[in-house]
DNA sequence: ACCTGAACACCGTTCAAGT
DNA sequence: ACCTGAACACCGTTCAAGT
């Protein structure tokens, strides 16, 4: 019933939605250098050249599509003290930006935020106003976390390892050229953590989140 | 009689480093986009092609480039506490981004890094080592300083002012916006901080940055 | 040894046209 | 209204050749 198909070939017709959606998946799929104007119309069965009625150039289709990955991070939940809030959607936003590696650089330096990332950025000030803290502290608490999570995501899809046990393969190689080439602490730092236990991001990521929501709990009354 | 210059063009030989320094020049002056091949060559006075002879291709241009940036910020000084020179540190790399704007997002994701970042990775390692950070505290405190500095980085470099005056201009503007899109929260912060003080990276850096560095300080012996 | 032009397989986007 | 092919001004890079 819904969505008739006519012969073989799907005739779905385009729209900004389903380009931005099939934008993303083919960015998240192949990678952002992969993601073309030519190879995305192709994706979806159409000519290059039909993209350009629903978006007027590749700069608003980032922009669209940012909007999207911002979208899918967790609001702050409002029935939860502020900490508890704000830790939830500090690793909502770190899952969905290794969801979409691509998006991690582009999602602060867009020159046009569209209506989810307003969204998530109201939210999450009225989450601290809410619980008290001033516009000065909140500015504060806003820039610490966001920094932290952001830059901790981009570090993250840096690292050549996905699991704790590949780091812990891989380590074991750095640590010789470390020390082959008078690197002495970064071959003991990690030779003695990462090539023992292997590296473990999401405790890692909650280790400093939490040192930052302890530090700004502390502060919240003192400006 | 250092470097004698033919008749009027200057006739200096290209090599590796004269064409990095050149990359570099560049992409700060046009930004990211404008570094291609084809112009880097024309900046030097050379065919395109020539520099294929100085760098396998563009990815390894990248690869020396973001090492000429790592050269740049100050390793942390060894005569003084850990906390001034990892503050000193984190101040000079907060200035080198800035400085190189195009640089942000790959600093971290260079498969290739080369040795002036092993440098300043080790000589971070060595200072927190050597105050009595345990290797895991040493591993967990050098994860959030470069998270929170390099993702500060990426907010600053997109916010679209770069003065507190341009700030507070901005600022009443987006107010209106704010208030007629129902994001009310956003609305205030901004019209009770930045529109009023205008917003000041430089204090906004540093107050992070000393937050990170007293909870640091706590843990330092507990792990 | 050092440099280079022509050429190839790509880009994003304009324009004038098809149904 | 919705879609498109040819064409333009670009890319990075290969290759075969110049001095």
């Amino acid at each position: 019933m819904a969505r008739p198909e006519r012969a073989t070939k799907a005739r779905v017709p385009l729209s900004k939605e389903r380009i931005l959606r099939a934008a993303v998946a083919l960015a998240d799929r192949d990678g952002f250098e992969s993601l073309t104007m030519r190879k995305l119309a192709q994706e979806l069965g159409a000519g290059a050249m039909s993209l350009y009625h629903y978006v007027p150039n590749k700069d608003e289709l980032l922009d669209g599509m940012i909007d999207i990955v911002f979208s899918e991070i967790d609001l702050p939940p409002t029935d939860v003290d502020w900490r508890t809030a704000m830790r939830q959607r500090a690793i909502s936003t770190r899952e969905v930006l290794n969801r979409h590696r691509w998006a991690n650089g582009l999602m602060e330096s867009r020159t046009q935020p569209g209506p989810a990332s307003f969204r998530l950025h109201d939210s999450v000030l009225g989450c601290l106003r809410e619980a008290g803290f001033s516009i000065q502290m909140t500015v504060h608490a806003y820039s610490v976390q966001d920094s932290y999570i952001y830059g901790f995501a981009l570090q993250e899809k840096s690292l050549p390892f996905e699991t704790p046990e590949e780091s812990a393969k891989v380590a074991e190689v750095m640590v010789r050229q470390f020390l082959a080439n008078d690197y002495p602490y970064l071959a003991e730092v990690v030779a003695g953590h990462v090539a023992k236990v292997g590296y473990d991001f999401r405790s890692e990521f909650e280790y400093g989140l939490d040192l930052i929501l302890d530090a700004l709990e502390k502060r919240r009354d003192t400006g």
